[in-house]
This record gives C-alpha cells, sequence and structure tokens, in this order.
DNA sequence: GTCGTGAACGACATATACTATGTAGTATA
C-alpha cells in the first residue's frame, strides 16, 4: 500500500514522543535511535513493503529492533512495544506537551505528584496552587503555566489544527481514497483549500459510483482513531492527533455544487446564493436549479456555475467574503502572481539543519526553471549556523559553479543574518559586505515587548548589508505566537531602506502572515516569495508563499521574484 | 536504540541562553 512509509515515521515519531515521556529524557540514545531511523526511513526511496528485515537493516540507522517493528507493522498493522507505551501514557498526557514552557520532566512530575493526567487536571492543580509546593517549581513556574495554559486555550490551537499537520494529512487522505475502484474524483475542500493557516476539521469531496468502499478505506486508515458517524453520503472520523475529518460522496455530475458548497467560505456562499435568488435560481450543494420546477441550471464544475451567476472562476483562497464577489463582478479580482523565477531563502548542508547539498539545491532550482538563486544559511548567530570559514569555502565553490552555469541562473552567495536582542547581526559590517545577499531573521527572545522588537528589527533593516527580513514575526503556527510588532513603523522604515519582506512558505510558519500581508498590501514595500527550504524538494514551496499572497491580495507587481526577469535581475544584483 | 570492533561491549551525546531555583528544565534552526 501506497501509505507504508508514512505509517512507519508515524510509528517511529510517536514511539519517540511516547519514550521522551517514559524515559523524561528527550535526547536519550533511545529517542535518538527512533528519530534517526524515522530519518532514514523518510529519505529512503524504495518500497518499504517489499523489503525483508535483513533488508532493512541494510538501511543506515535500521538494527535488528527497528527493522523487527517494522515488520510487525507492515504484517499486522500493530506494534507491541508502541500499543504498549501508548497504554502507560494517553494522549491527555502526551497533549500536556504542547504547552509551552511543559517539558517531559515536568511532565511526570506533575504526573507521579499530582496526578495530573489532562489539562483539565492541570488547570485544577494550578487553581488549587499546588504546583509551588513542588521542589523545582515556584510560584513563577506555577504562574508562566497558567498563561501558557491560558493561552493555548484562548487561541484555541486545542482543537484547531494548523496547516502544516492538515495539509498532509488531506492529501494522504485523498491519495488513499483514488485508490478505491469506481472513484472519480477525490480533492480536500473547506478552509483548507481556502489555504487558511489552521482549520477547524478537514473536508473531503469523493466522487464514486459505491459510496460503501469509499468509507470503508477511510476508517480503516491507519491515522484514524475513532469513526463519529458513517452513512452513505457522509463519514466523520477523528484522528490520533485529534482532528475531525469529514468525507462527502457525491454523484459526479454534481462535484462542482459540491466543491464549491465544501469549499465555503459560508460567507461566499450565502452572496452567491442571494445571487442565484435575484435570478430565480435556487443554489445548494447538488446543483444551481430553478426554484420552480427545480431544472438544473449548472452543477458539474465550479466554472460553470460562477458563469451562470455571471462570474468569472473565484480562486479558493479569496472566497473570504473579503470583497472578492463585488471585485469578480467588476472585473477587478486581484490578477494571479506570475511565475516565481527565483528564491532568496534557501539553506543547504552547510546549515546545521540542512539537508541537501548546494549541488543539489541548485539541480532543483534550474529544474524549476528559476533565474536566481540565493543561498542562505544559517550565521554564527543561530544555533545551527556555520563558520566563518565555511561560509567562504561556500563562496568558492558558488563562483566556481557560476562559472560552468553561465547566464541561465544566477547564483548569490547569501547568508541568515540572527537579529539580536537588540538588532545587532553576525560577524561584522566587512565580512557581511562580502556576501551578495543577507536576508536577516529573528529567532530567539520573543518575549520583548513591542516598542523594542520593533526597534530591534528596524535597527537591522538599517545596517547596509541586509536585503530583507525573514519571517518577520517569527511565529510557528499552533504553537507559537508571534513576537509584537509595530507594523507600520516596520513598512515604514522597509520603504526607507528598500528593505524587502519575505512571504515565507514553511508551513508551519507562512509569515508573513495573510493579516500582516493584508494591512500593508497598498504601501511600496517589496515582497519576496521564498521556501526557506532545507532540502531541495522543499524549493516547491514557495507554492505555498504564493498562495499566502494571493490569498492577501497582494498586488503581484510588489512580489520582485514573480514579475518578471528583468525587474528581478535587476534587483537580486542591486 | 544503532554501530563498529572483534564476536560482547563500549561509544554514542547539536550547544547555549534563559529562567527559576539553588541544579534542572526548556527552547531553539
Amino acid at each position: 500500500m501506497a501509505d507504508t512509509k508514512q505509517d512507519v515515521l508515524d510509528m517511529l515519531r510517536e514511539l519517540a514522543e511516547l519514550t521522551i515521556l517514559d524515559e523524561g529524557d528527550p535526547q536519550s540514545f533511545r529517542v535518538r535511535a527512533y528519530e534517526s531511523a524515522a530519518q532514514a526511513i523518510a529519505a529512503h526511496a524504495g518500497d518499504l513493503g517489499r523489503l525483508t528485515a535483513k533488508e532493512l537493516e541494510k538501511i543506515q540507522g535500521i538494527g535488528k529492533s527497528t527493522a523487527a517493528k517494522i515488520r510487525e507493522l507492515i504484517e499486522t498493522g500493530h506494534v507491541a512495544k508502541l500499543d504498549g507505551l501508548r497504554g502507560k501514557h494517553p494522549a491527555s498526557v502526551v497533549a500536556l506537551l504542547r504547552i509551552q514552557g511543559l517539558g517531559p520532566k515536568t511532565v511526570i512530575k506533575l504526573r507521579k505528584e499530582l496526578g495530573v493526567q489532562s489539562m483539565a487536571d492541570l488547570r485544577q492543580a494550578i487553581a488549587d496552587k499546588k504546583l509551588r509546593a513542588l521542589k523545582g517549581l515556584g510560584d513563577k513556574a506555577e504562574e508562566k503555566l497558567a498563561q501558557s495554559l491560558a493561552r493555548l486555550e484562548r487561541e484555541g490551537s486545542i482543537d484547531r489544527t494548523p496547516i502544516s499537520v492538515a495539509l498532509p494529512l488531506a492529501e494522504r487522505i485523498v491519495a488513499r481514497l483514488l485508490e478505491v475502484p469506481g472513484v472519480t474524483h477525490a480533492s480536500y475542500c473547506g478552509s483548507l483549500r481556502r489555504f487558511s493557516e489552521t482549520v477547524g476539521d478537514v473536508d473531503v469531496v469523493v466522487a464514486a459510483s459505491a459510496p460503501g468502499a469509499v468509507m470503508d478505506a477511510l476508517v480503516s486508515m491507519s491515522v484514524v482513531d475513532r469513526v463519529i458517524g458513517r452513512g452513505d453520503t457522509k463519514t466523520s472520523v477523528v484522528t490520533r492527533r485529534g482532528t475531525q475529518v469529514d468525507v462527502r460522496v457525491v454523484a459526479r455530475e454534481a462535484l462542482g455544487a459540491a466543491q464549491l458548497y465544501f469549499t465555503g467560505s459560508k460567507g461566499h456562499n450565502i452572496k452567491l446564493r442571494q445571487r442565484a435568488l435575484t435570478r430565480g435560481w435556487t443554489l445548494n450543494e447538488y446543483a444551481l436549479s430553478e426554484i420552480d420546477g427545480g431544472k438544473v441550471i449548472a452543477r458539474e464544475t465550479e466554472e460553470q456555475i460562477y458563469e451562470a451567476l455571471g462570474l468569472p472562476w473565484i480562486p479558493p483562497v479569496l472566497r473570504e467574503d473579503w470583497g472578492e464577489i463585488e471585485a469578480a463582478e467588476a472585473g477587478t479580482l486581484p490578477a494571479g502572481l506570475g511565475q516565481v523565477l527565483g528564491d532568496f531563502h534557501v539553506h543547504t548542508t552547510v546549515s546545521g539543519d540542512g539537508k541537501s547539498s548546494l549541488e543539489e539545491v541548485v539541480a532543483a532550482a534550474r529544474a524549476r526553471g528559476y533565474r536566481v538563486l540565493a543561498i542562505t544559511d544559517h550565521a554564527e548567530g543561530t544555533l545551527s549556523g556555520a563558520t566563518r570559514d565555511a561560509f567562504l569555502e561556500q563562496r568558492a565553490k558558488i563562483r566556481a559553479m557560476q562559472a560552468t552555469l553561465g547566464s541561465s541562473l544566477k547564483l548569490l552567495h547569501g547568508v541568515e543574518l540572527n537579529i539580536g536582542p537588540e538588532g545587532q547581526l553576525d560577524y561584522d559590517a566587512d565580512f557581511r559586505a562580502g556576501f551578495d545577499f543577507c536576508l536577516a531573521s529573528v529567532h530567539d527572545h520573543f518575549d520583548l515587548d513591542r516598542a523594542a522588537q520593533t526597534r530591534r528589527v528596524v535597527t537591522a533593516m538599517r545596517d547596509p548589508s541586509v536585503r530583507m527580513i525573514g519571517h518577520l514575526s517569527a511565529r510557528m503556527i499552533g504553537a507559537r505566537p508571534g513576537i509584537e510588532l509595530d507594523l507600520d513603523a516596520i513598512v515604514a522604515a522597509a520603504e526607507e531602506t528598500e528593505t524587502a519582506l519575505e512571504v515565507n512558505g514553511g508551513l508551519p510558519r507562512l509569515d508573513m502572515s495573510v493579516d500582516a500581508l493584508r494591512r500593508v498590501r497598498s504601501s511600496r514595500a517589496t515582497f519576496v516569495v521564498t521556501s526557506d527550504a532545507h532540502e531541495a524538494g522543499e524549493l516547491e514551496r514557495v507554492h505555498y508563499a504564493v498562495k499566502n499572497a494571493e490569498r492577501a491580495w497582494l498586488p503581484p507587481d510588489r512580489v520582485i521574484n514573480a514579475s518578471g526577469p528583468d525587474r528581478l535581475l535587476a534587483w537580486a544584483t542591486g
């Protein structure tokens, strides 16, 4: 089955997570062994299902024990060791690790000393002031955890799923359902299709002749924890992680109406329905049809329905009832971004967390038809950063490669500088000036106040070496809020210093956010869509940055690497 | 947990800052 690799990865990652809780050490040899095994599996290209235990052991990082677990998983669907750990550490305890500032050691202590088994238990223990009595914890720690817990609950990331989790999940489910005989179409809709950064659930629409087989395939998937409801047209399940997935099976001829309805948003749908009513029609999830007599006007494709309503097809990312229907009617829908012709935030193995070589990254950029590629590994101020010598060596390599590439692809030797709490940057001005392209970004000190955060970023912008600010807010969706910033001051400084602002396509970041981009889209600032790739395959993440920019109605001509080669090349070498 | 050397056992260990407590836990690309 096509999911074998993902199933094995899920197993190894869950083993690692549960073993951290079991041993109370995120760095234990066993934990690291599971993680390196997962890494090895992720990188393995072949079909795992066909490999014997002996053959699995030949993969570097897979030993006898892991090979046996993989075979056990493939043959029985279960791994005894994992089941045992799940029994010892229920999901409600594992969930406690999502609270910022609470790690495995403290979770173990809270469980042992206070019997805390869930968020609710923790809330009660905090209310009873029981935490401060524990050795190693005090009133400050209690207060901090209370705040983290409150924030987690307030921001709703307990029940909303970040897009970085939801999108791979949805793609996996779609791929599985497409394998079912009789299925002619499967795709995800809902807020995920609109590219919302978190989703309440995952909606999948399927066109099939036999709904039963589709539902069977869904409920038997290994990611599924429990089935909430099951019928012929709709089945709802909850994944192990707690994400709800709704699958709806519709008739092939009504697919367009179904996709339109299930993609939403609610406000967008209401406006479309009002529009239908003024024409004597009604729009529902099955069709656009006449009120009297029910004659079908359109239903097969979204395009046909929009057209019947006198509108061009509206891209899902715009369907938020943010004025898109009015714009569509007036013919002023924002144009999509042009072809992306370069990337300015890409890592190689010179960064401690980079996984692809320079050669691999360059080959991937060429395959994408890029005209410019800035290699931007981490500088010394970041944990995984590189030394001066490593950068000089890399520069020589890049110059040599450029000589063989000619003018087809312009390589820039860049660096991702860390912005310190006072706005200070890595190395010294002379060394920074030696790079072709410097981007600077925040990686620490997230707790400074708004004035201090704004000051540090603006200070970095004023440095003559800095061409672009990376992932402006430094948020991690669903895990960490962005830093507090005075966006107006940032944009004013960006205009004044001609520092570009990144739209980072990494799904955990999507930074700048749609919210922030909407607020600054009428400025004169320059934007750059990037992948922040840490391996060659991740260059395609720039596509997500494009979606985010389009969702924010960012004018295409403000995005320097998606508006033609001439401006791009001039800017890149400017 | 895996791996390499020698056939059972030792080596393996991001590094560092920060915070709250008084040595340990957490967070970070």
